[in-house]
DNA sequence: TCTGGGGTCCTAGGACCC
DNA sequence: TCTGGGGTCCTAGGACCC
């Protein structure tokens, strides 16, 4: 097996320097109240995402900010992926700007792998103008290191016979898998390298965490990852969330933009024809700690009505959480998707033209004005267009 | 480093069934 | 009356990814 790993340098601020001149060379951050995106110029000040704004600016006092515009960012997605489907249709979108391409096999069609990366890179600098990193391996799994490792703008093949000697020196932070938590749990026992965890035993990682990502960071250690390229993997739930700011916030302004959050939701569910079954409720408080809370309907729908009933029941339990610790942060999400294939002609007009509910949500609209409800229909509409990453 | 919006997967207890 | 192991679903929380 063969596996390419593309990944687009700072892909939002490369879009932004390849429309604009202006930008290029030039230190570029992409975000509105959080860093989404920063150009290598930046990144070599230190700035890293999602960092404040104010805070990155202090860092980087040169750099221009530049709204995020999603749809430009679809765009250009949609054609670095024809350019990964015209090289195999073994591809795998992980996200935006991110895919595993499985090229074993194409050797007497398209050359050796290094030669379809090549390939690959210069595509996407030529069709598209942007800059793409590619990690070539065995597994996905380190394909996705090489590829980290090889940003940006890079190319870098792991050759079957050198992977151990590639991996072992790397920091374990270098491991798909393992965030702040796990490092620090390694951290405390002076493990920090990739070749140290692979010389300890699997029962010892799986009692240090847990059995899944205990047996899985022994695998990855040493380079076991039987993982094939999926492609057309479909997304498990559907979900919008809208940060609030430090407050404080009255209940029925949560509620209000619960509503708007739950229109938008059912509209993308509708739209993608994937009834769900489980909506979860997502609240964040004033001190960063979080809740969630989830309820099983007995029949998958794509109604507003449906799913916000059930989610003002469970934002209503919530209600004395949310008055004590202050709330930051709200969300749904609807979960349980039904699977695919089958075609239910009336799941589009499952909500027809509900006027009630729009006189409802248009007093909410009246009764808060532009604040929350407004921002987060914007947010909303940017976000919608940056979903179809995974075909729903 | 005071933190956005979109997701995935794992853990763990309890209910319930055979 | 006292007892078993296996399986699924639900809910809440947490780590992690881009």
């Amino acid at each position: 097996m063969t596996i390419l790993h593309a990944d687009l340098d700072s892909f939002y601020a490369s879009v932004e320097q390849r429309d604009d001149v202006r930008l290029r060379g030039r230190p570029v951050l992409v975000g509105g109240g959080v860093v989404l995106a920063a150009s290598y110029e930046a990144k070599a000040r230190g700035v890293r995402t999602p960092m404040g704004l104010s805070q990155a600016r202090a860092l980087c006092p040169d750099a221009v900010v530049v709204p995020p515009r999603m749809g430009a960012y679809v765009e250009a997605s949609r054609r670095v992926f024809e350019i990964f489907r015209d090289t195999t249709p073994l591809v795998e979108g992980i996200s935006i700007d991110e895919a595993f391409l499985d090229v074993s096999g194409l050797r007497r069609i398209r050359g050796g792998p290094e030669e379809i990366a090549a390939t690959l890179r210069a595509d996407v600098r030529q069709r598209v103008g942007l800059p793409i990193t590619v990690g070539v391996a065995r597994t996905k799994f380190l394909a996705k290191v090489a590829s980290g490792v090889g940003k940006p703008d890079g190319l870098l093949v792991v050759p079957p016979d050198g992977e151990l000697d590639f991996l072992h020196p790397l920091p374990v932070e270098r491991l798909w898998g393992v965030g702040p938590v796990t490092a620090a749990r390694l951290r405390d026992r002076q493990i920090h390298t990739v070749g140290h965890v692979a010389r300890i035993g699997e029962a010892a990682l799986v009692a240090m965490l847990g059995a899944a990502a205990g047996r899985h960071l022994h695998a990855l250690a040493h380079n076991h990852d039987p993982r094939r390229v999926r492609v057309g993997a479909r997304r498990g739930s559907i979900g919008s969330q809208c940060a609030l700011g430090r407050g404080p916030h009255a209940f029925a302004e949560v509620d209000a933009v619960l509503a708007a959050l739950v229109d938008r939701v059912a509209r993308r569910m509708r739209a993608a024809g994937r009834p769900g079954r489980t909506v979860m409720l997502r609240l964040r408080f004033a001190d960063y700690t979080r809740a969630t809370r989830s309820r099983s309907l007995l029949k998958a729908t794509t109604s507003t009505r449906a799913i916000l009933a059930t989610a003002r029941a469970l934002l209503t339990a919530a209600r004395p959480l949310i008055t004590e610790r202050g709330i930051t942060l709200v969300g749904v999400a609807v979960g349980n998707l039904d699977g695919g294939g089958a075609v239910q002609p009336e799941l589009p007009f499952d909500d027809p033209h509900d006027e009630g509910l729009d006189s409802a949500l248009d007093a909410i609209r009246d009764r808060f004005g532009a604040s929350s409800v407004t921002r987060a229909d914007r947010l909303g509409r940017d976000l919608h267009q940056a979903a179809p990453l995974l075909p729903d």
